[in-house]
DNA sequence: CGCTAACTTGATAAGCTTCAAGTTCCGTGG
DNA sequence: CCACGGAACTTGAAGCTTATCAAGTTAGCG
């Protein structure tokens, strides 16, 4: 991981290296970039941008209904394509929620990573409607926190008991746009399995999972696991 | 489109040239395969189907919680690709709503085509999923029927006006299941636009669309077009 | 030391689901 | 030919869940 601040300091501050970023993509291809939280990678109509690699950090791929409802449709970690799209614009926008690095992708060279990483992303998209229409809201969250367990999460320890925690980018809101709900049921939910005892957070953005059994039961049904995918 | 019988002969009957059909493949990349309504083409879980095209009618896309909830994951109409998957097996199930033709895809020779049903296929998902989580019920209803006369519409009349006219090979739980909604709102939801003189149905099967533009602006925002995907 | 942004919590209300009939349309069998 | 039965659909009433509205809290930052 980059070095970042402490937890709760990463909220929304710029330190110098980041402030002279501009949020847009220059020339293409240029190899790597960092990016600030909050900031737009690429834009939804725009014109289509490279594909691109998350090297480091956290992006959410969002589109937005009427400028004020807003549906994130995945949440990016470490080590996946994403800027995958048909036509000559993009189909969404792109986030950082967090420092984080990226570099371009050559789809020639790489042609076999972005074949996989096009159907990974179709069988998460597809995964995810099935969260968002059929699953209760206990499932929704459920399966939010073992997917971002999974794609962010490291072991560490709640006082002397170990328990696999993660840094958890998205504000309340942002998983309310994930999960088709509004901050303050996200924010009840999530209290909920944290006086159940299934996990646990001190600082509202790290999250450290108490019982991954209890978690993935709540999570429900679909395929073995309950995230939103794993393979 | 195949010879059917009248429309609300459809429904659930099968001619002889249909019963003798296996459910299911026989010798990958037997070249045609007629389907009957109902039946399973692939399935959730199973060793991965070879990439199809629908020739003719019209399959489902499907993904099952604990064995009660379904969830529609995109309707096919004739000419798009469907099988795509990622690793041994399929992520969904495939289910033809009428009767239907489809024939295998080598994917070696229609590469490109394959790339494009891929791109167009992610693209449609996560047009679904912002309908999912951010849509109110009045524009899941009037976006599906939107998408669904696009794939399957024609020109018709109602009476002597000139109205675009599809038949509507998902029952009202189909449709339910596609846009996370009980059979019974679905069901209200459209009488509410045949009272308002939107579209039309006698047969619950045949629907016209008396005011194009007024359906357009309720399926809402988003992008342009208020389906779930054009281009 | 107050300001703002994110989060939490409670009360109310709206919208959808659930439950329950009732209807229509076919196909079947007496 | 008509009565019966099933499947899909429609419609109404009641109940729950979640959205909305409204404070109130906490933690950084200027």
């Amino acid at each position: 991981m980059l070095d970042l601040p402490a937890a709760s300091l990463v909220a929304r501050g710029l330190p110098p290296e980041f402030q002279a970023q501009p949020p847009i993509a220059r020339p293409p291809f240029s190899p790597r970039r960092l990016i600030a939280p909050g900031a737009l990678i690429y834009t939804e109509g725009a014109e289509r941008s490279s594909i691109l690699r998350l090297k480091d950090g956290c992006v959410v791929l969002t589109q937005s209904l009427d400028g004020k409802r807003r549906q994130i449709l995945d949440v990016i970690g470490p080590g996946r394509l994403f800027g995958l799209a048909h036509g000559k614009t993009n189909h969404c926008s792109a986030e950082a929620c967090t420092y984080s690095e990226i570099e371009a992708v050559d789809p020639q060279r790489e042609r076999l990573n972005v074949e996989d990483a096009l159907l990974h992303s179709l069988k998460r998209a597809q995964k995810h409607a099935t969260l968002l229409g059929r699953k209760t809201t206990m499932e929704k969250i459920a399966a939010a926190i073992a997917d971002l367990a999974l794609q962010f999460g490291r072991p560490g320890f709640v006082g002397s008991r170990r328990a696999e925690t993660f840094h958890l980018y998205l504000t309340r809101s942002d998983l309310g746009d994930w999960l088709g709900l509004t901050i303050e049921t996200v924010s009840r939910y999530l209290n909920q399995l944290k006086r159940g005892g299934i996990i646990d957070f001190s600082d509202p953005q790290i999250v450290s999972i108490l019982d991954a059994d209890k978690l993935a039961a709540l999570a429900g049904g679909g395929a073995v696991d309950g995230t939103l995918c794993i393979a």
